[in-house]
DNA sequence: CCCTCTTTGTCCTGAGAGTGGAAAAAGTAG
DNA sequence: CTACTTTTTCCACTCTCAGGACAAAGAGGG
């Protein structure tokens, strides 16, 4: 089916499309109380949307007193793709121009099965969802990779968990396959602005976005915009040491944080504990699954397991303690905790928060909330769709 | 005397100024190949700003083979006071609009005197510049401060080393007294500034600027700007962990970087040392002064005393591990060592160096420059100046 | 010295952006 | 039904700005 390629012709309009992308469906009236433009302009502008069918009316707008206005929204049929690509499992979703998410699927797999086998997944996984009905092509799609990634170009660059795709052109391929605009950043930064748009950090212009999954990472985001660095491996604090002589890091260093707490680093501690029968839970779950994960851990804390409580104390110490480094280095306004080791809640959260507001001093810490994601596996996935979507609402 | 309290009218205006100020003398020509206007608008902007005498006609361009251009510069008269008020010292200069040294001045001064009298001390500072004829008056001046700075209002905030500062309405004093716009940061955010404007960072958009003084701090560059955090606090890195458990600091902590390298760090270890017998070198030194300052370990090794440079090594290792994990955070395209202890030289440099290097991922380290200053003392008054034009050189 | 070519500065016109007032349209409240 | 709001539409007017034509001023060659 042929897709909306319309882009907006001028600054306006793209702020109007943005306004319409964050606020809903909106009247004239309302559009100009936000944009400081004259009726008349603001008229022409919206006008021009309207033709290039990005926008459409969607009936009468609730009363203000006066005469009833039509609403304005985003085309209804605009879709989005957003793919969260993780070390073992892929996320798709597609939501409409708002943003809002549609359908959305998880499945497991491995990175490390290189740029080829993953995109046939994925797009076979698209393919799924659009045969719902839920979409019948894609306007944009914006795709989440756990790795650096060169961003004007779409390209991982030496991503340590994927070797496979260093210099794969990823953007180009998947624009090629999908037939439709396509951007591609590190999954954190998609978690960070997922939760900016839809999550917690709304209103918080400098906020760190932590995630913590098989790997550790940060998404910064500066004045609403996500920072990525001079190579696009800003937010890379998986190996900043957290213990002095620690134990060897995959990078060739010793007491790296994430060789002493993440997914990975967890389920292996886990495992250990298991097997030295320290914990007769996580014993029990080794029994029955054969391997132990973060959810294991996380369900035998629930259970009251004192083992398993250690190492989410222990681990929740040493993250946050390279987070109370970077509180007093950004100084930022919010500080949020994502990624699959969410589960382990709030007494990792806790362990964190013990760390950062005794380890960084009050003016940076005096009114910074340290909290968990709320959007769950849907940040990533959002933050692509809004990733994409920042792209088309973009002058041309 | 009357001063010129123009300002540009829009942002043309106050783009070609800052291309002036940062490129000297220019013909309309040159001007009209920067800017992207079209040569009618040019000749209309460049007229209005003749019109408000903050540019004049300055003789001649240089031929281009074609008929001969005349050319425009920022107005000579005009003076800019930068202040770079330290922990134990003050410098003052004056500069032209193009933030050129005109006249410099340094003088001891304990801040802990509080504001009052720092600031007397400045206005007699000013008044002395002033009486050598270099400047009838200032069109504006910049501020630097020890300490966290409220920046949209000018007012230090909690700054542990200048207690009596905080809350003091920094600028609106200062504007007062002078009678001129005032601006007023961080002394490491206008290092920073100054560095990028005359020094090692020109060409840099996103940088870091550590100054290892009295204390330690940092500033952070973002796309060409400075990023002051939600707080003002951005850069305070002086109070990260360095060392678990190590020395207690004055903040209530252990182990805090600052406790363990910075000037007065230093100053103690050099003194112990010299008291235990430890360095011959440092004890003659101490003998002699009276008391022990980084200098001293600077003169010490250099003349080969193993006691003050395993002092210096230690102290770059420490610090450069705390780099080494703002590097893979923040991925800069450079990193600038600066402040007093610049003294300490590549001995410290490649301490520093080593532990980044080795702490970081290559791809953030791969095309690194870890640098020291190019502009000593002047970096401060520089970026002061630098400051405070960039607020005058803004559309009003 | 004359002629041609290049560069720079100035003038002018037309297209388009944008403003703000007037009036019409469509509602609410009493 | 009337008075008052709010919203939309229309229109005339101002301003900005680009780009072409042309003049001014120089370089360089013969």
């Amino acid at each position: 089916m042929r897709r909306m390629t319309a882009r907006p012709a001028n600054a306006h309009q793209a702020r109007l499309l943005r306004l319409l992308r964050d606020g809903g469906p909106n009247s004239r009236a309302q559009l100009g109380d936000q944009v400081d433009l004259s009726r008349s302009k603001l008229a022409v502008e919206v006008d021009r949307l309207l033709e290039t069918e990005l926008v459409v009316a969607d009936g009468l707008a609730a009363s203000r007193g006066g005469r009833r206005s039509h609403n304005i929204r985003l085309n209804p049929h605009l879709r989005l793709l957003g793919v969260d690509i993780g070390a073992t499992s892929v996320d798709v979703a597609v939501t409409n121009a708002e943003l809002e998410i549609l359908g959305h699927i998880n499945q497991p797999m491995d990175v490390r099965e290189g740029p080829v086998a993953v995109f046939e997944q994925v797009l076979s996984m698209a393919a799924k969802l659009r045969a719902t009905g839920l979409a019948e092509g894609f306007d944009g799609a914006g795709i989440g990779v756990p790795g650096p990634v060169r961003f004007p170009e779409g390209i991982p660059v030496a991503p340590p968990i994927m070797p496979g795709w260093d210099g794969f052109p990823v953007r180009e391929a998947l624009s090629q396959e999908l037939g439709c605009p396509v951007m591609v950043d590190n999954d954190v930064n998609l978690m960070a602005l997922g939760e900016q748009h839809a999550g917690v950090a709304r209103t918080v212009a400098d906020f760190l976005c932590v995630k913590i999954g098989t790997g550790i990472g940060c998404g910064i985001v500066v004045g609403g915009e996500v920072y990525r660095g001079t190579t696009g491996s800003a937010g890379d604090i998986g190996h900043i040491q957290a213990v002095p002589d620690g134990r060897p890091c995959a990078c060739g260093n010793r007491g790296c944080l994430e060789a002493h707490f993440s997914g990975a680093a967890l389920a292996r501690d886990a495992t250990e504990a298991a097997e030295q029968q320290r914990s007769p839970e996580l014993a029990a779950r080794l029994e029955t699954n054969g391997t132990l994960s973060a959810v294991d851990v996380a369900a035998a804390a629930a259970a009251g397991d004192a083992t398993a409580l250690d190492l989410i104390r222990e681990g929740g110490n040493r993250t946050g303690q390279v987070i109370a480094g970077l509180v007093s280095f950004f100084n930022p306004g919010l500080v949020v905790i994502g990624g699959g080791v969410t589960g382990l809640g709030h007494t990792l959260l806790a362990a964190i928060r013990t760390q950062v507001y005794r380890g960084s001093l009050p003016l940076a810490t005096g009114n910074l909330p340290i909290v968990l994601g709320e959007l769950g596996p849907a940040a990533g996935v959002i933050g692509a769709a809004r990733l994409i979507s920042d792209h088309l609402f973009s002058p041309a």
